[in-house]
This record gives C-alpha cells, structure tokens and sequence, in this order.
DNA sequence: ATAAAAAACATGTATATACACATAACGTAT
DNA sequence: ATACGTTATGTGTATATACATGTTTTTTAT
C-alpha cells in the first residue's frame, strides 16, 4: 500500500516530505507489531531494548549513561526504565562504590531468562513484518544509513 | 553512520531485526528535528499533522473518526489532540446537527494562517533531513511502500 | 414500537517522551 | 584545602500513545 492510501493524502509536497512521513508511519507499525508481542511477556518494547542493552554488557555492570546513549530514543528516559524494571524484579540496581554518582545495573536471572524465551517469537516476528528476503533488507539497511546526517 | 554505531550494539540476529530498529531509529531523529522546528511555532509534530489534515477538508467540516484514520499514529487520540487545539484557537468544534453524536471539527483563519507561516520553514527542514536527492527519496519511498504488509 | 447492536466520541489509567531543573559526587585549578 | 565547574542521576511537568470503558445517539432487527 502507498503511504497515500495509507493515510489518505492526496498528495505531498515533494519526495523528502513524502520520505519523512513514511518511514514515521512504517516505524509506527512495527512498533504496534513490537507492542502486541512484548505485552504477552509483560514488558514494554522500550522495557525490552533496555534488557537488551543490559545482556550485551552482562555480566559486567551497566549504569544509566551507558543504557542511554544505546537506546534507540535518546532522550533522558532511561533512569525511569530501569525503575519499572527493578519492580519487575528483571533488573538489580545499586549504588557504585568506585564512583558513588553511579548506578550500577545489572541484569538478573530471571532477566536473562524472559530475554531467552523471548527471542525466538521475536526473530519471527520481525521477519513476519517485512515482506522481502533478507538481502533485501540489507539494501535498504545500507541506504537509510547512507541518507541519514 | 550504521545504525550498529549509532546506537554502539555489535551485532543484530539477522538483517530483518537491523531493519526494525534502523528505521525506528530513524524516525526517532526526523521527530527529534521536527519537535524542534514546531516549538518555534508553539505546536506539536502531532498537532500539526491534525491540522494539516484539518486544512486538507476546508472548508468542508471534519469529524472526529476522519482525522483520526488520516493520522500517522492511529491510536485513539485525535479527540484529546483537537482539545488542545480549540484551546489555542486554532480549530473550532461543535456538535454535528445531521449526526448528533459527532462533532463537527474546522481549522479557523487562525490556524490556516500559522499553517501558511509554517509551510516554507517545513519545506527547507524535510529537504534538509536527508542526505540524498529527490530521485533517490523516491525512490526509497516506493521501496518502503512495497515492503510493509 | 421497542430492544439490541453499533457508532462516535470522551475519559481514565498506564506507559513513554521532551525538557528543565535539582542534587550529590567527582575532578581540577589554585 | 577549597572553590568551581562538570558529571551522573533523579524528578517534576507537559505532551502523546495504548487500551479499556463509559455515554449518548443512531441504526437495525423483530
């Protein structure tokens, strides 16, 4: 479907308006896609990609800046992230001793354990949401990071 | 940039779940830059998008369900999004006489002339997003119109 | 004509983002 | 040793999304 009919737009201004409107409505989609999956493991999208950061380093200590700086949306979030993910009992907090304006996170047991029966539905998913093979989404992959600044 | 140094991860599972998160990641930056261009005008990306669709229908009334089927996030907002625009005045509504369940939704001469105001600056912005030629934007636009469900 | 189903919209709650600001701890220059 | 700037983190507020639920009005079935 053109992102036209998606949306009901007759027309755009120019290609570069028309570009940036469709990748937002195809990351919305997927994100609706991601939302539906994760919510069967009770976790949030977002909530997954800082467990995702934090398995990465494990077993070393993770803190906040660090989540930050690899999360897919940058801005200043990732302190109350990790909060719901302590409740949750996925993640363990505590103060750094060798810098004491630190947090050191870590992921638990049962972290690591949600994030193994997670990634096989995950797998799937992301490849059920594309409809091409997987050299095509290498072209694309390499294009979007040659137009961005 | 890749997307693996954007956001510092040293391997995806496979090119399917790079794409998910390249273009997530990518729109997160066009809305980062567009947040910034629309407070200048004391909106948001997603008030501007009702009131665009808004003018797209002038001088026809809209409703409620129009704008949000148009909308490029589609869950269930436009109702509260058009509060906040009634309330800086730049949309009026009213209930609907044929269909008294509806309500009858029309940007004003206010709103039309903030959307004249922001159309040039807009314009530069989405052209300037990009690192690539019209020809190019296309045609990634129909790539990413062939490849979602 | 009346009851049931559906439609259009509003609203409450949880989640997350954007940004400003506050606080504590650290590093550095003197 | 002290003062000052910086860094790491937390928090308050406004905005928006996701979803369930409620209310009013219209439509449909009988």
């Amino acid at each position: 479907m053109t992102i036209e009919e998606a949306i009901k737009v007759k027309k755009f201004h120019n290609e570069f308006e028309r570009l940036a409107i469709n990748i937002s409505y195809t990351a919305s989609l997927i994100r609706s896609r991601h939302i539906q999956f994760f919510k069967g493991h009770g976790i949030s999208p977002e909530q997954y990609n800082v467990l995702r950061i934090l398995r990465g380093q494990y077993p070393r200590q993770s803190n906040v800046n660090l989540v930050q700086e690899r999360m897919i949306d940058k801005m200043s979030n990732a302190s109350r992230l990790i909060d719901k993910l302590v409740k949750k009992q996925l993640v363990e907090r505590k103060q750094c001793e060798e810098d004491r304006r630190q947090a050191d996170v870590l992921i638990t047991r049962k972290g690591l354990d949600m994030l193994e029966r997670i990634d096989g539905g995950l797998d799937s998913l992301n490849r059920s949401i594309f409809k091409c093979d997987e050299k095509e989404a290498e072209r694309i992959n390499e294009i979007l990071n040659s137009i961005r600044d």
